[in-house]
RNA sequence: GGGGUCUUAGCUCAGCUGGGAGAGCAUCUGCCUUACAAGCAGAGGGUCAUAGGUUCGAGCCCUAUAGGCCCCACCA
């Protein structure tokens, strides 16, 4: 037990709290336990990077589950690692060296991966304390990189596996190429952009018909000098006759053909597209129906490779304007019109990117896009939010092959080998010894490495020991739950979901939970080009992480969007303060209780809060109305979390509790209680202050997936229990069922709140006491109210609570108000103005007629009460009945008036 | 071009299978009441984008329109 402090200072408690968790090994998963298993892999941050509000709603989200399990009983496994980041960290190592004026070159393969395992062991331990920080509960036992042994070794399996298949090719395709980052990118990471542009309209002159030119309209002139053909749409009448001449091609001494291709769009541009086979796509496409050359023209850093020429060696937009010049001064620029158009760029340095054809390793689609789609049919994966299914299967049904090489160092090297002699291709796990063809033993292996997604993509089982057959795989595998945002559902989710199917036959989780993005105040993404993230640890700092994992969880609903408030962060830290001072009142009471009465209440004490039988209602415990309206709240309480929790409605389950917490158990219940703590009546103090642990114990538990550093400083204070970590999690029962009183203090909350109304209108100075008398039929409600008189005084200024048998037995010059079942009054006779007070009841009655009205309206209505369900009539006709007798206490008041 | 999504109080957003419009912040008015001023109490504020439809009943379901956002797509 520790004493709690005065205030709430969450900078001196997190890290100690957490350093403890770890060294207890509350995180840690056992693979023998018989406990079922509950399994979350962590999206492995690159080692890159710091921690971003991404991270932290993510990793926020994926520890409140994992808390939740936990508590329920389960054996929870949270994977973390992290993930080598291919592209990202080798143009960042690039970035060092060039600083110390090294090259890539200049090192070597191997010296430059030493100076990347550098970079990647200083990187990775900042984003884990980072994590560490904001309290995650991983069990870092098991902390895995996609580049380890493992986890490379299953690289290597899968990459063979596929290609024996036949689901792994080599071949020469139009790839993307990043011309700065030296490498082929696969489709998935190029954004496309709008760009201003033109459309420069150029001559093509056609052999042997002097002054007779072909117009065709490029975006990219500098294309040309590959152009090997310029197509026209086969039904194009205007250009029936060019087919199967030949141009000469401006700017060089080349001869290309017209040819016909159904590709060429009539209605676009001149109806003439020339066709660059080695620097587009469509055109690469094109040039293979006819069996054009293709002539590659640039250089993998986009200067023009055109050796003879006089552009060669120029910058790609270098040799535009050169060309366009020249173009010009020929007369064969017919014109230029601004034109916008969509420009593919590198996600990552956003780069144009430069169509190339080269020779890549590829992953065919076909089959794996079928997985994809049978494991949602079969409900085997689903998404929450729901729709999200359908942008998964959206990217499923439009699935290329996947380019997978990369001309990068740092990454798993493709397992492929080279005959020297006869250029043979062996795949397998080490260097063979001869080629199987020929017989030659020097075989070199290929330079390039694979995609960071590839290794990414078996993350779920690899981390579990795949391809070896592991208890943690048997255990933990396949996962429960995904969390990650919708941005990499194609990057990632995907790619995992069918390398499962195939390497293990299950979909490696059963539900993927999508969130949104976190941006700023003005629902900007968060960038780094913007400059307006927000460092969480800097939130941290100076509200602590209970706030700030509040303030991204509260109120959100999945899949959506978010925004980033200081305010909401200031709020969460308000409400943390709250709790905080809740629990100090009680541990203070309890404290002069003990005091009071010595050690005797130590064991009625002590169980307050216990699950099962220990915490069952002692025997001979008075509890009192207020006590058992409270119990039966928080009972109510522990079933809807959890059905929120379940359904991964977390920000609602957080609203729940907070509202909880704050409005029912500090402002009400805290209240109605004082008079007993501060009174004389043992037996009656005994109950308020079991109940006040009970109920907030409980609380604390529903809160600790949300804020779990706060709640269990308070529950070792407050409890002789360990941690409330691995506390149980609160469930229903029965002896906590008390609706009838749950009812009746509903209604002394109505009244007080009547009384406060009244009297905040009236103007009455808070100090002074008024009495309250209570008119009504409903013999319980009145022993409710009356019985209640010390609620009233403390809550609402009351001196005292009286019941009055009939309008004659009141004092002259009441105020009163009407509520359910009751009408409440109050001799303020120097204070009282009856127009004024005619005038507030006037607007009641004409708020009550209103109901009755629609009620009545309802009621009337044969249809309604031929289909509308039984307990929905009966519900309406108890509510007019309510309406007509409050009503008539009303206009009783306005006619005595 | 295809797909998705949103439009609810001044602002940011909840509102789960259709059954009397909610929260936080902001605003206004009282309170330094011995857990908490990082607080308490009270109040004002919405034709739920528009137009139709289904239904006894629509913020919620259907259709169309307007506007915003996102993703995908090879139109030179």
């Amino acid at each position: 037990m520790t004493e709690l402090s005065k205030t709430y200072e969450p900078q001196k408690m997190e890290k100690r709290i957490y350093e403890r968790w770890k060294k207890m090994g509350y995180f840690h998963a056992d693979a023998d336990s018989p406990k079922k298993p509950f399994s979350v892999v962590m999206p492995p941050p690159n080692v890159t990077g710091q921690l971003h509000m991404g991270h932290a709603l993510d990793n926020t989200l994926q520890d409140a589950l994992c808390r939740y399990k936990r508590m329920q009983g389960y054996e929870v496994l949270w994977q973390p690692g992290t993930d080598h980041a291919a592209i990202a960290t080798e143009v960042k190592v690039i970035e060092k060296l060039k600083k110390q004026g090294i090259e890539k070159q200049d090192l070597g393969r191997e010296g430059f991966l030493k100076e990347a395992w550098a970079w990647k062991e200083e990187y990775e331990s900042r984003i884990l304390s980072q994590l560490e920080t904001l309290g995650a509960s991983a069990d870092w036992d098991r902390l895995r990189f996609t580049m380890d042994e493992g986890c490379s070794d299953a690289v290597t399996e899968v990459f063979i596996k596929l290609y024996n298949k036949g689901y792994i090719y080599k071949g020469s395709r139009i790839i993307n190429w990043c011309p700065v980052c030296q490498t082929s990118i696969s489709d998935a990471e190029v954004l496309h952009e709008d760009q201003e542009g033109y459309f420069w309209h150029i001559n093509y002159p056609i052999v042997g018909e002097e002054g007779r030119y072909v117009e065709i309209a490029t975006t990219r002139p500098e294309t040309m000098l590959g152009d090997t053909a310029v197509a026209v749409n086969p039904t194009d009448e205007r250009y029936k006759d060019l087919v199967g001449k030949m141009l000469k091609l401006p700017l060089t001494d080349r001869e290309i053909p017209v040819i016909a291709d159904e590709y060429v769009d009539k209605e676009f541009g001149t109806g003439c597209v020339k066709i660059t086979p080695a620097h587009d796509p469509n055109d690469f496409e094109v040039g293979r129906r006819h069996d054009l050359p293709e002539i590659c023209i640039m250089h993998d850093d986009a200067t023009i490779d055109c050796p003879g020429s006089k552009y060669d060696g120029m910058d790609r937009y270098e040799a535009r304007k050169a060309m366009v010049e020249d173009l010009e001064k020929e007369g064969l620029l017919v014109k230029v019109v601004p034109h916008t158009h969509s420009v593919g760029i590198h996600d990552r340095c956003r780069t144009t990117i430069e169509p190339m054809i080269k020779p890549q390793w590829f992953v065919r689609m076909d089959k794996f896009a079928e997985d994809c789609r049978k494991v949602l049919e079969s409900g085997e994966l689903r998404f929450v939010p729901d729709n999200y299914s359908k942008t998964y299967l959206n990217w499923v049904n439009n699935m290329r092959d996947w380019c997978i090489s990369r001309q990068l160092w740092w990454g798993h090297r493709i397992p492929a080998y080279y005959c020297d002699k006869c250029g043979e291709i062996v795949v397998s796990k080490e260097k063979p010894e001869a080629c199987p063809k020929c017989g030659c033993r020097e075989l070199t292996q290929d330079e390039d490495t694979l995609d960071t997604w590839f290794s990414s993509a078996l993350w779920p089982f690899s981390t579990l020991g795949w391809p070896k057959d592991t208890k943690e795989l048997r255990k933990f595998y396949p996962t429960d739950v995904l969390v990650t945002g919708y941005d990499i559902i194609f990057f990632w989710v995907i790619r995992m979901v069918f390398s499962g199917v195939e390497q293990t036959g299950k979909s490696p989780f059963h539900t993927v939970l999508i969130h949104g993005l976190v941006r700023d105040s003005q629902g900007r993404k968060m960038s780094k080009s913007l400059g307006n993230g927000i460092d969480p640890i800097e939130v941290i700092d100076r509200y602590g992480a209970d706030a700030l994992r509040g303030a991204l969880l509260t109120g959100n609903a999945p899949g959506n969007d978010m925004r980033f408030y200081w305010e909401k962060v200031e709020n969460e830290r308000n409400f943390a303060n709250k709790v905080w001072n809740a629990a100090r009142f009680i541990l203070m009471n309890m404290d002069k209780a003990r005091e009071e009465y010595g050690a005797e209440l130590d064991p009625i004490l002590r169980d307050a809060g216990k699950s099962g039988e220990r915490g069952a209602i002692p025997g001979g415990m008075a509890l009192e109305l207020p006590d058992k309206w409270i119990l039966s709240r928080v009972n109510e309480l522990n079933e809807k979390i959890a059905s929120n929790m379940d359904a991964f409605e977390l920000g609602v389950a957080l609203d729940n509790v907070t509202d909880f917490i704050w409005d029912e158990y500090c402002d009400w219940y805290i209240e109605m209680v004082k008079p007993r703590l501060y009174g004389t009546d043992r037996a009656s103090k005994e109950a308020a202050l079991w109940t006040l642990k009970t109920v907030l114990v409980d609380a604390l538990k529903l809160l600790h997936p949300f804020m779990p550093f706060i709640t269990e400083e308070i529950y070792d204070s407050l409890t002789d229990e360990e941690s409330i970590m691995i506390s149980e999690y609160p469930v229903r029962r029965e002896d906590f069922s008390f609706k009838k009183e749950e009812q009746r203090v509903e209604h002394i909350k109505e009244a007080v709140r009547a009384v406060r109304a009244v009297r905040k209108e009236m103007n009455v100075p808070a100090g002074k006491k008024a009495q309250v008398y209570v008119l009504t039929n409903d013999e319980e409600l009145r022993s409710g109210l009356v019985g209640s008189e010390d609620i009233f005084r403390l809550l609402c200024g009351a001196s005292g609570v009286r019941s009055a048998g009939s309008a004659d037995e009141l004092p002259e010059n009441c105020v009163s108000s009407v509520i359910t079942g009751a009408t409440i009054y109050m001799p303020l006779s120097e204070l009282v103005d009856t127009a004024k007070e005619r005038e507030r009841l006037q607007s009641e009655k004409d708020r009550l007629l209103a109901e009755l009205r629609r009620s009545e309206g309802m009621l009337s209505n044969e249809k309604f009460l031929s289909k509308a369900p039984a307990a929905k009539v009966e519900e309406e006709k108890q509510k007019k009945v309510k309406y007509e007798e409050m009503l008539r206490s009303v206009e009783e008041r306005l006619s005595a008036l």
